[in-house]
DNA sequence: TAGGCCATCTGGTCCT
DNA sequence: AGGACCAGATGGCCTA
């Protein structure tokens, strides 16, 4: 409410590489946000530049996923006892030999490595999801607190739902349009924009019903504020209630997350100011994608989490 | 003070 | 063998 400067994401996502650093032994209790960092900076790691870009690798891990499973993990019995001698048995064999084998600055330089990575390793993650923030509409402001990473996610998943449901609201437009007789024109296939000049009046007409992001497919022309997501998404809005802005909330509006309970009261959501577009997708909340357990409950969840 | 979010540590598993 | 990925645990910070 009264912290401004708070309200703008008051942590970094991640600490100074120079920060950084585990005096592994003494700290009687995880590593806390900073909280006990002594000297020694491991700045082994860190050896490229944190390329915004997802390595392939990044890439197979989140789209693959499902390969870990480890499951079993017993409980975590172990938890913090391995700045001992570690040895707890159980566990690769040839990796728990050289560890047995190891002195403890050995160890230690070890655990300090694999935490470096593992940081490193998150923090690579961080900056995928701030990139994904920055194209999220109405992630970002001056009296917008940061999206927190589930938010984020939601929000994601919802929007990328929202343009295809344009897409194919557009698609669908043409199509009516142009009747049966112009099956050669195709403008998803062609790109569209190609076809920007061909575009005659009633297409043009309902491109200025439909202004911005809601038919992101029609050329600029024929879309004045059209819209890149950074730019002036004016028309999508995101679940207020994610956003814990007391002044997205006093906004109000339909939240983003229409897949699920999202909508709620009003119907279809509406994104040409306040007035209820009459296009089929503002009027049926977007198909078949039931935001699943994840969706639904997690919204309703962080929905009680607004301002 | 409770609850949410986050960073970090850590051990295990899988992959290259 | 080393690295990536994952999930559990812990503690700190912030807000209602």
């Amino acid at each position: 409410m009264d912290s401004d400067a708070s309200l703008v994401s008051s942590r970094p996502s991640s600490p100074e590489p120079d920060d950084l650093f585990v005096p592994a032994r003494g700290k009687g209790g995880g590593g806390g946000g900073g909280g006990s960092f002594s000297g020694g900076t491991v700045s082994s790691s860190t050896p490229s530049d944190c390329p915004p870009e997802l390595s392939a690798a990044e890439l197979r891990g989140a789209l693959g996923a499902a390969g870990g499973h480890p499951g079993d993990k017993l409980g975590v019995g172990g938890f913090k006892s391995s700045s001992s001698s570690s040895s707890s048995s159980s566990s690769s064999s040839a990796t728990k030999k050289d560890k047995k084998q190891m002195t403890e600055p050995e160890l230690q330089q070890l655990r300090l490595k694999i935490n470096s990575r593992e940081r490193k390793r998150m923090h690579d993650l961080n900056i995928a999801m701030d990139g994904l923030r920055e194209v999220m509409p109405y992630a970002h402001g001056p009296s917008v607190r940061k999206l927190s990473k589930i938010a984020t996610l939601l929000l994601a998943r919802n929007y990328i739902l929202m343009l295809t449901n344009s897409l194919e609201e557009m698609k669908r437009l043409l199509s009516d349009i142009y009747g049966g007789h112009h099956a050669a024109f195709h403008p998803a296939a062609c790109g569209g924009l190609a076809h920007s000049t061909a575009l005659p009046a009633a297409a043009a007409a309902a491109a200025a019903h439909h202004p911005a992001v809601h038919h992101p497919v029609l050329p600029a022309a024929a879309v004045p504020s059209a819209a890149l997501p950074g730019s002036g998404l004016s028309s999508v809005r995101p679940p207020h209630a994610l956003l814990k802005s007391p002044t997205a909330a006093a906004a109000g509006g339909a939240p983003l997350g229409a897949g699920g309970g999202g909508g709620g009261g009003g119907g279809g959501f509406q994104h040409w100011g306040g007035m209820p577009c009459p296009c089929s997708m503002c009027q049926v909340p977007p198909p078949h994608h039931h935001v699943s357990a994840l969706g639904a409950g997690g919204l309703a969840r962080l929905t009680s989490d607004a301002k």
